[in-house]
RNA sequence: CGCGGGGUGGAGCAGUCUGGUAGCUCGUCGGGCUCAUAACCCGAAGGUCGUUGGUUCAAAUCCAACCCCCGCAACCA
């Protein structure tokens, strides 16, 4: 290693422990391993950090039910994500954990570092914070101090107003302002900065950025009341990955790595990437981060994946029924970087079979078995002299051209268009084959020496398409890069310095074997469904020692189901609720009154064919109010699909009004 | 007037900034080839580029208005 080599530091987000991760988070962190793969094919000294954000109230809470410890929990849940990026054969460099030692020390040094700074005003002062919370479930339900009910349980939040440590964010307006001016690259894609600035521009407020309610979290130095709130604690860990908070001036890692070159973020948390977190760094006098990234999401049926929603895919049963290649490949090169994109499991099969199977994996099979049989696994010798027209030169110079627009796009992080042009390769050759027919040559003995060129031409390029494709198929690339009889990591080879010409004739190649064996669709999908169901199942994780977890749907005892109270009401009447799209309020007969309830179903029932009908009601829910009308009680209906459509309840045979429902 | 994304052959998308033959992948149909993973190659059918109006010699692309779809947010007790 050179002296002089570059550094490039890159971090996905640190994902939140409260569960197990989805294709989501899986997306972002495979991305952002083709990015490190390739940084390191270009020659950099590649720092790569992930990690989890463990604190804050939901991962309490999830413990609280659970009735374990919040450390427990996260402790449990990690392992989830070291699995699965080994699965994936993520290779990070360095992990971080929001509730490692390190980190709280890092971000108390940050925070310290920043009051000994202080200007005026000082950039961090105790303010009164005022907001929503519910007492019940321990949540911070709004900052702003108008009326609002607890989302969990439905109850009104008290109000609550208590010291907090502010952070002077409306101090840095200007500055964000100039910087997103000055560095236009530090928000990517354009789009989202035009966002970023149209949202600075439009005044920031000072930030709380401590509670006293929450206990899980980083206690605030000299005021152990206070924890760290959410974003301060989570964003400084992308220093203390690489060593801030070791020493002074934090370790010689830190030092040589930050700033960070690259934070990948996905699009819902860009305005603490490149709002707060420069603004926290200016604060402490830190150099900023080279770039924020903001990459779009994955649509599952057009629709943002969701646990609630019931249509979340995971990355497992992908990777183990069609490899760990067939999903990075599907997901660089059918999703336009930084915008949205469907995932769905038939075009991932589809550009599978296309692609991988029938493409590269094709490719690379026929070649083999034609120097195999022609020329006793050796590589033949490229043609005397060089011809500067006709089929050859012209597969010759696609290979060439590609490699320095392969190595641009994926430097600007078009992952697709690289994967188009390293395929348009693939086509070429194949074309190339047919138009050229080596194995009729190979009948034809005075015929050699033009057969030998050929094949010397498709399996150079071969050997080019393969190492250009190596940041984004890990695996099957290095299989082929051991087919063709090259040596060593594929990872080692510079791809700046990849040129045609580099294969040596006389190179024993291996036998053909399938990298990317074709799949029956369907029977594939099934497959992958199946394991999916099975993920979704257990709601807790498979705890090693958890032996006394209780199950989340426990069973109840007949005592519990009778606290309900349901009754047969009628519908007097329905109306819609102005400024709501699914809600009806509801005039409900159910014997000794009439209840009014609000009924989220008016995407699906129209209030004048309501009427009269029969319904199955819970008369003794806590009121609550939707929308700004009361609702008291709750219509039974089935929740249907993955949208939760709803179907009322009622009966087959007559039932008169009030009957209650054992 | 809450914020944002989008409407292009059967499906999924690119092209729109920087107007000028509408392109790619999959699918369908016909043909070729047999080295290869029923693969690969060639050809064909199929689009008034959401609607209307405007600017222009010329509009998918620029301007205006409108319609529709999808996320987020607020409401599915």
């Amino acid at each position: 290693m050179a002296p002089t080599q570059s550094k490039f530091y890159l971090t996905t987000p640190i994902y939140y422990a409260n569960s197990r991760p989805h294709v989501g988070s899986a997306y972002t962190t495979i991305v952002c391993d083709a990015i490190a793969r390739y940084k390191r094919m270009r020659g950099y000294d590649v720092v790569y950090l992930t990690g989890t954000d463990e604190h804050g109230v939901n991962i309490e809470r999830a413990a609280e039910k659970l009735g374990i410890t919040p450390q427990e929990l996260v402790d449990r849940n990690v392992p989830l994500f070291l699995e699965l990026w080994k699965l994936l054969d993520i290779r990070y460099t360095h992990f971080v954990r929001t509730t490692s030692v390190e980190h709280a020390g890092s971000v108390q040094k940050l925070v310290r570092r920043t009051l000994r700074r202080a200007g005026k005003n000082g950039f961090i002062y105790k303010g009164r914070y005022e907001g929503r919370y519910c007492i019940h479930d321990n949540l911070y339900v709004s900052d702003s101090s108008e009326p609002a009910d607890c989302p969990t349980c439905g109850r009104p939040a008290e109000l609550i107003s208590e010291e907090n440590y502010f952070f002077r964010l409306s101090m840095f307006q200007e500055k964000l302002l100039q910087l997103y001016r000055e560095k236009p690259e530090f928000v990517q894609p354009d789009f989202r900065r035009n966002e970023v600035v149209s949202f600075v521009e439009s005044g920031l407020r000072d930030l709380s950025i401590s509670r006293k309610a929450i206990k899980w979290g980083i206690p605030w130095p000299d005021d152990p009341e206070h924890v760290f709130y959410v974003w301060y604690d989570a964003l400084t860990s992308y220093m203390t990955g690489i060593g801030f908070g070791e020493g002074e001036h934090g370790s010689a890692e830190y030092q040589k790595y930050w700033p960070a070159d690259l934070h990948m973020i996905g699009k819902e948390i860009i305005r603490f990437h490149a709002v707060y977190w420069p603004a926290f760094l200016m604060a402490a006098d830190l150099p900023l981060p080279k770039q924020v990234f903001a990459h779009g999401w994955l649509l599952f049926q057009q629709e943002k994946m969701s646990k609630s929603r019931g249509n979340v895919a995971y990355a497992e049963p992908i990777v183990r029924v069609l490899g760990n290649d067939a999903l990075r490949y599907y997901l660089l090169r059918d999703v336009v970087f930084g915008q949205d994109g469907n995932f769905s499991h038939d075009a991932l099969i589809t550009r599978y079979n296309a692609d991988l199977a029938n493409g590269l994996g094709n490719l690379a099979s026929r070649i083999l078995a034609m120097i195999g049989q022609s020329f006793a696994g050796q590589v033949p010798s490229p043609e005397p002299r060089e011809k500067l027209s006709g089929p050859d030169y012209e597969v010759k110079l696609l290979a060439q051209s590609q490699i320095g627009s392969v190595i641009e796009m994926y430097g600007t992080m078009e992952f697709a268009g690289a994967l188009e042009g390293i395929w348009s390769v693939i086509g070429a050759v194949d074309k190339y084959l047919v138009e050229t027919q080596p194995w009729k040559l190979a009948e034809d003995a005075s015929q050699r020496e033009r057969l030998s060129a050929i094949l010397y031409t498709a399996t150079e390029a071969l050997r080019i398409v393969t190492a250009l494709a190596h940041p984004v198929l890990p695996e099957a690339t290095q299989k082929i890069w051991a087919q063709l009889g090259q040596s060593g990591k594929l990872a080692n080879v510079r791809l700046d310095q990849l040129a045609w010409g580099q294969l040596r004739p006389g190179t024993k190649v291996q036998k053909a074997e399938a990298v990317f064996p074709r799949v029956e669709k369907t029977e594939t999908v099934e497959r992958i469904r199946a394991m999916e169901e099975q993920m979704n199942q257990p709601p807790a994780p498979p705890a090693p020692a958890a032996a006394a977890t209780p199950a989340a749907p426990a069973r109840i005892g007949i005592e519990d189901f009778t606290r309900v109270e349901m009754r047969v009401g009628e519908i007097k009447s329905a109306e819609r609720v102005a400024g709501a799209d699914k809600l009806l309020k509801v005039m409900v007969d159910i014997g000794e009154e009439v209840r009014q309830v609000v009924a989220g179903i008016a995407t699906v029932y129209k209030p004048e064919d309501l009427v009269g009908r029969k319904v199955i009601v819970v008369v003794n829910l806590q009121p609550r109010k939707l929308r700004g009308v009361e609702s008291n009680g709750m219509i039974v209906a089935a929740s249907v699909g993955p949208e939760g459509t709803p179907v009322l309840a009622g009966f087959l045979e007559a039932v008169p009004v009030g009957a209650r429902l054992k």
